[in-house]
DNA sequence: CATGAATGAGACTTCATTCAT
DNA sequence: GATGAATGAAGTCTCATTCAT
């Protein structure tokens, strides 16, 4: 008459933190589901209760996964500290996410591999335009507020959102290509060499004159 | 009784070429020896003739594949067209890759998953450092071209290298953003973009003044 | 503070069936105790309040499939039309429910298969025997009142027994290769054709000759 | 150079054979493809390097089943023995069939199951119809040289295809029902006491009177 | 050298049954 | 009494790899 009462929703996410782990250590292939079963603590039969498939749980994995990055960078979105070191803080922190833990990019080839191969899925979830829309908000809100702080040229302000998609893209690619051999260069150092170089691009030149870089889209 | 000659070196290019055609197809992991054996037009045993397991595969594929990528690009390293042009050539002709292949990105993802999950394997072969080699080493010599031509600015020299690693992770990074969604945005204006703010970066400003993004590694 | 007052024999009666509905549609192996559940707008486990495992489940259910047809056919037992127009009305009603619901006989084959894999099963259950049981009676009840009447030879009582057995298995057996492909034949006109025949043999010519058919236990 | 030469087509059959016999003991949902595979002395895997799914195996053996019925009954198509004997001897194989392994009827049980869950499926192998055709086929033969040996009846001929059918359905029908419960009536006498009426509709009266029965078609 | 038949480990998934609430 | 969350055994099927020919 009383039936066990369950927060679906919250187990659900659990497990998919667990498969987060889990995916993040083999990958998303190799990973069997007893292994994220048995880092969830549970039966095998009891991910089945809450996912109905293994690509479905990669997909409430991925959307947790970004929703924890969401929850790490929010509080750079109000925050009153001046827009480059907010800036430099978010990549500071993306850099360190890398460096921790390199294999959770493995949840991003995953989930890129699957989507590839079935286009449908791509629909239904939206791929990596998905999980870097948090972090591109963040980024295009730091470069509003730097053009209205006047840090920024003002041209930056209609191509904010390619700016913020081509950094995005940026980070990604460096950290596949460092997790895949992470003794060939620094992290820290190329991520810090992209950010400055955007930044110059970016700023108001001490004497007034118009950094030419962030109208690029007009010059096709 | 006369021995049939085998040019192993040559059968086993013309493996691992099928491979990566299968590889890029459907992915590494999803991809069984059969289908591969097929696509070579050989036995499924003879595979194992001249590799030693699927992983040995893939790394061969892969070297396979950087190898084509370098005969195609090699054109642009002694061409006699000016850096700039030959700078958009390189770029446009990945963007091209990717609008025509999309999938190709699977056979990288592929290699990257097994070094990842086996560092061992990437200090054997060395990961998107070998993969993007060659290209890099394009790259660095346009720009090396560039700035003896007065076009780029002197300190373009001593960041060449991490400038063309950048550039290359950024490629890949906005390739693997667009296979995954196709639909979200325009592939060849958000390379371009980036080209185009890199070009205005480099190059010497019209006034003389330094543009200052090329020096981003001193401000750490 | 007062318990529901609860009447199993009705609920088990109720729940026996929903099982029945969703045994005949998708087969008894097929068929999962969720499915019964919720086509008896019960939870899961209630039903092993009511019975001891999906097995004692189609076992009820077949029961109550028994006494569903029992009641179809009661009507038969004591009417006041001729013997004749009782046998075809009694064909009819068969033709029709195999017309009607094809996939109910996955209940006897379902049934069918639990006993002879466990024949201690049979010898609890009875088997078709048991299932066949009324529409046997009605025929035999019937079978005498033609002898009564005149119209069928008095041979036909001492082998009515063997005669109504023998007819209930043609039934089941041309019934189910119709269900098996309802294109081949047309089972009205295939069952009509058998009654025909026997009625034939069954009745006194009317020359007064005797139908030497019925007496065919004597040949062996 | 010489691969290992098999007979697919042989191999084939003996996995069906050997399906056959153990689909025939528990059922065939209730069979394992491991026990498949020990039945025949093979690897698991093997079996799917000659059937693509287990569906399509009972297929095989069904297929198999019907082979041997026709191989044992052939004899009896082109035989000297006069037609009464024929379907005498045709029947007690028949018997003699169900007595001797009654769970083969499991088999027929198993595909039936399977093509009403899955119209589709009887379309590609045709149930019932298919698995019954041989045997009808020696029905007819048999009928026909009655007829034409002045033994039964000419009406029989325009009939014959109808009679053979319900011939068939009848003993499917009775040994299923003899399966369900061995014990309950003796399966030798029910059919025999089928066949000497049938024989009995069929014959010419010795007083050249014509048995009614076998034009039961025109009745309805 | 070349082949493909054979294999068995292991993957995903289903489901009858139990039991705490 | 009633529930449904939890489970693990078991099932079907895939596939990298081996090896006799």
């Amino acid at each position: 008459m009383t039936p066990k009462i369950i927060n679906r929703e919250e187990k659900s996410r659990e497990i998919a933190l667990a498969a987060l782990t889990v995916f993040a250590e083999h990958g998303f292939e190799s990973t069997s589901m007893s292994q994220v079963a048995e880092a969830a603590g549970i039966g095998k039969g009891t991910i089945y209760e809450y996912f109905h498939s293994k690509t479905d749980l990669i997909i409430a994995a991925t959307a947790a996964w970004v929703q924890n990055i969401e929850e790490g960078i929010t509080p750079l979105l109000d925050s009153d500290m001046d827009p480059l070191t907010r800036l430099r803080t978010l990549f500071a922190a993306s850099t360190k996410a890398f460096l921790d833990d390199p294999k959770v990019i493995l949840v991003f080839l995953g989930i890129s591999q699957l989507v590839i191969k079935d286009p449908a899925l791509g629909q239904r979830f939206g791929g990596a335009e998905v999980i870097s829309a948090p972090i591109r908000k963040v980024i295009c809100s730091i470069l509003a507020d730097g053009v209205a702080a006047g840090l920024f040229h003002v041209h930056v302000l209609e191509n904010s959102e390619s700016i913020a998609r081509n950094l995005v893209a940026f980070v990604d690619g460096i950290g596949l290509h460092y997790v895949t051999n992470p003794h060939a260069f620094d992290l820290a150092e190329q991520i810090n060499f992209y950010l400055e170089q955007l930044i110059a691009t970016l700023s108001v030149a001490p004497n007034g004159d118009r950094s030419p870089g962030v109208r690029g889209k007009r010059n096709r």
